[in-house]
DNA sequence: GAGAAACCCATGATCTCCCATAAAGTGGTG
DNA sequence: CACCACTTTATGGGAGATCATGGGTTTCTC
């Protein structure tokens, strides 16, 4: 599977759209042909969520386990498909984000992408930076020694 | 498995390419055709990381026995693929490496490529020096006797 | 028919790929 | 072991392709 990785800076123009960093739409063109992703406001906060259609069924395989009327089904359900936004690059490349989102990230001008293997993250730049350092400064108290074999 | 061993310098040219010493690359295509890597800033400051894929996927199969949702899975993901940058040699052998790993690694003119066994370390020469003499500094309060077995 | 969205074309900057070359390394041979 | 031919390595540079971005025009929606 194709996968996401690095960080890449691209900026918003006046009608509101983004090019999805090259190497993310290289990564997009290898298991489907069109260029779509679903885009979804992260649990963690000021953090938007975009995964290419094929990995999203993942989580709705988990949708799919569990047991109608079940209360965790209904939420997963409401997570999975009421805030989440499908969109597709035009023929640059770029993406509009759906005002919805540009609002939970506090998208101004410029905007991060994070790559997180099976999917990646849109982030306004400074608040993308903080939750970096965030991530390498909790690393070390689990990441001892070698990877597993 | 590959090996890296010993050290090498090389020069960055005026587009920002350096050669991958001529025995790492060896090692690479010992294990597959396609000599491409994944370049991530190490937690040693100043240094960047250059694994082969196939050792790199430990790593991503540590991340993968983490649940969804775990922040120590965020933070993994993290420095796992937001941070990482995969590179490939041109046909001659050189790679690019991205504008935040060397200002990561303060690389200017020369640099420093260190064998670690199933990676390699890339260093601003001078600042690899000095590791290297730290390293060699304190190996012998616990380098006693035989390796282990 | 007004506003918004989608589609198309344009452009400078950057990046890739390809070819070139000097220096260093390798091996063979007398 | 001295010499030479050939290969490999590290590095330089040019041409074309790609990328990110801007902006105009058509199409859709209500």
């Amino acid at each position: 599977m194709s996968q996401f990785f690095g960080s890449h800076e691209n900026r918003l123009d006046v009608k509101g759209r983004v090019s999805v960093p090259a190497s993310f739409r290289a990564a997009l063109r290898g298991e489907a042909e069109t260029v779509s992703l679903i885009l979804r406001p992260s649990h963690i906060p000021g953090c938007i969520e975009a995964w290419p259609r094929t990995a999203y069924a993942r989580w709705q395989a988990a949708l799919d386990a569990l047991e109608d009327f079940d209360p965790k089904r209904e939420a997963l359900a409401t997570l999975l498909y009421s805030e989440a936004f499908p969109v597709d690059t035009d023929a640059q490349g770029r993406i509009v984000i759906p005002a919805e989102l540009a609002e939970h990230a506090g998208l101004k001008e410029g905007v991060s992408f994070f790559g997180r293997g099976d999917h990646f993250h849109i982030w306004e730049p400074s608040a993308g930076a903080a939750f970096k350092k965030a991530s390498r400064a909790m690393a070390p108290s689990f990441l001892i020694g070698r990877p597993v074999q």
